[in-house]
DNA sequence: TTTGATAATGAGAACCATTATCAATAAGGA
DNA sequence: TCCTTATTGATAATGGTTCTCATTATCAAA
């Protein structure tokens, strides 16, 4: 229970501009994705939650979690493995793309070439949105293969 | 009923060298894909081949798109849209990458800068594959943003 | 042409991640 | 403390895709 009578964590203006409550779940949610890292499904949060507050349901992660996202705290990724991944968005973690793993579903972050990357899709987009009138406002740039581990398993 | 007698389409030997049989239900989806063209869903290709063929059944398309899957015929995409959607690969239809309005989600096909991209992507898999032992075999770039009518209507 | 082994199919149940429903609860301003 | 109503928990519903299994159809061999 942070936040008794301080400001509370830097989350909790975002939330009280938007006339958004502070609720446990949301709190909850927020604590895990913090100590976990990286990109977990709906059900893996629920799970980690649910250790720490039993009484919080699936459905309420599903809501915090789409909620989050359309705060910007959160990103939602689909790596094609049939549920979605969800990632804390820090100040650590810039853009960046991902190595996925089609053996045992590992993604790998990397943030080399971003630069290089930067430019050629800047291009790319000045030409397309021309070219279709297209308004482009997100791109994705991933990787499939195999890691180290399932390279030797087969 | 196609190739009663003689070879028959082109994607006939591929079947017989894999020891696949050739079925109406096979048929009639390349078929139907070919006239369509573009990125379409398993239903939808299902309803375009009941018209031809009220028997077959959708589990069949989906068999059917999975086995084209496996063999290089067709690529199976994942717009984020809920659904997988299909597109016959032919020879005027090289490598190329999509847009995708989030609004109605239409796909443009593009294949400007493949060559600036080819080199990137080329230089970021060489050391991607190094640094983190990772054997990549495809990758994905995809545009996501408002097409013409999109941008109008909101 | 007929036969036989078995690949392929159709119908519908099952699966599974996600969303919708709705009565009960609780956050937080007055 | 009180009151409004945003939020929640439980659970049913949804929808795309896969599975099951009895039946059918392909095609190599006779
Ligand atoms: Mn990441
Ligand atoms: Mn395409
Ligand atoms: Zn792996
Ligand atoms: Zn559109």
């Amino acid at each position: 229970m942070v936040n008794r009578r301080g400001k509370g964590p830097w989350w909790v203006t975002a939330f009280r501009n938007q006339g958004l409550r502070i609720t446990e779940p949301r709190q909850a949610v927020l604590d895990v994705m913090q100590k976990m890292s990286g990109h977990h499904s709906a059900d893996e949060i629920f799970f980690r939650v649910h250790r720490l507050y039993p009484g919080i349901g699936l459905a309420t992660i599903y809501r915090t979690l789409d909620l989050l996202t359309r705060l910007g705290l959160v990103k939602k990724h689909d790596f094609g493995q049939g549920r979605a991944r969800y990632e804390l968005i820090t100040k650590e973690a810039e853009h960046h793309h991902h190595l996925i793993c089609e053996g045992c579903g590992k993604v790998i972050d990397y943030n080399d070439f971003m630069n290089e990357e930067k430019t050629l899709v800047k291009k790319i987009e000045e030409v397309l949105s021309k070219k279709h009138n297209f308004k482009i406002k997100s791109h994705n740039l991933q990787f499939y293969g195999l890691c180290e581990n399932c390279q030797k398993r087969r």
